[in-house]
DNA sequence: AATATTTTTTAGACTAATCTAAATTTTATA
DNA sequence: TATAAAATTTAGATTAGTCTAAAAAATATT
């Protein structure tokens, strides 16, 4: 049985192994978690000795198969709370993060099982994210960034890279969400910013915004 | 704020002011919280520091109206998410305490009003107990236990005094639920035991099973 | 390659919540 | 009302998770 702060690590772990493969840095885990590299150290070799990571000194650490395990069990009950978050309790999907953080850490799996079937069987959050299923199973389509999008080639926006607040929101007034129509119309030699259509406006943005959106192609 | 053990503890004395009214001794929070009479006196101190407690050594606690505030805010989560649970997540009433004691600390006013907008403010938990509104509100008929329903006079079982699955699940056995229509048919001098008839059949119940069941006359 | 910088770990301390054992106070009983 | 019993509190220790400061190792730079 893991306490609230072990489930934070592995989580924070597995995340962070997602985008750079290979071991996961202490200072890395430091900066996600809020918390001093010492302090991160203890937790690592705690979990090593409950074997759900992989730690070497100085070498950072990456997750055993029970870790990872343990970790998409937490990230299926996130994804499944933010889900029923935005479509029952009118959340908006940058609303959802902070409270599923605190939701993902109920230990119920009938709770969980039933969340799912009441929600039937949703396999992506609010945000594009894949939702592990029973098995632990995630199927993701494959996805490329809006910067990749071919001129004039159509897409749908299926999930965003960055999930803060204020990129959400900045897409909410552009209207652009989950299963948005994409076509590029022009791109900008000078600066890498986009002409898109977008559902039935046409608009500009620049090209941080559209490295932060995945398109299915 | 609160941490968990605070919102444990400050619950778990506001149910016991509820029953033996005046202030609640250290010793029976012992017990019913699972900790050493010790680490209550510790609390009780704690606590009181916050104001949430009015704590005299060795004459035991009372909530303030702070504390009667706080307590009120984790009882309405803990309903709320009982209802939520066996209406629309297929649990049975006997099966939603334990997963109800953990959603009950979420922290999140938008999730709370949300949820029981979602549920259309239910006034009444699966077992019967009033669910206090948002501004804390609750209201309770006058309820009385089946052992003081006079003979032959219409009652409809509202509540349960006995929370424990085991009764719970023998009130499933004999098809007595919250709105089951009561008559008493005859009181045995003997044992007090009651022939009554629930819904559409008769059958007989032992005192000790009467004096567990709330009855609006 | 030697040295400087950065990263990581170790050592020792702190806080919240708990415990045990002993001391104190209250309550019950002879 | 003494005295015994029960309840409560105090004192000191323990555990998980954190911290700071110093030491050690890895990495980068001259």
């Amino acid at each position: 049985m893991q306490t609230l702060s072990t489930e934070n690590y592995l989580k924070t772990i597995y995340h962070a192994s997602q985008s750079a493969s290979g071991t996961v840095a202490t200072t890395s885990i430091a900066n996600k978690i809020g918390a001093k590299p010492s302090s991160v150290t203890d937790m690592f070799k705690k979990l090593s000795d409950q074997k759900l990571v992989k730690y070497e000194k100085y070498q950072g650490v990456s997750l055993t198969n029970e870790g990872v395990k343990t970790a998409l069990r937490i990230v299926r009950k996130h994804r499944l709370w933010e889900s029923f978050l935005v479509s029952h309790l009118n959340f908006n999907w940058d609303e959802v993060h902070q409270v599923a953080e605190q939701l993902e850490h109920i230990q119920s799996e009938k709770l969980t099982n039933e969340l799912e079937r009441f929600l039937d069987y949703p396999t992506h959050d609010p945000h594009g994210d894949p939702i592990p299923n029973r098995a632990l199973f995630m199927k993701s389509y494959n996805k490329i960034l809006l910067t990749e999008l071919p001129l004039n080639k159509e897409g749908v926006c299926v999930g965003v890279k960055d999930n803060s607040s204020d990129f959400l929101r900045y897409l909410d007034r552009r209207q652009i969400g989950i299963g948005t129509p994409i076509l590029v119309l022009h791109r900008e030699d000078f600066d890498q910013s986009l002409h898109i259509q977008a559902g039935n406006s046409t608009l500009m943005i620049t090209q941080k915004t559209a490295e932060n959106i995945y398109i299915k192609p």
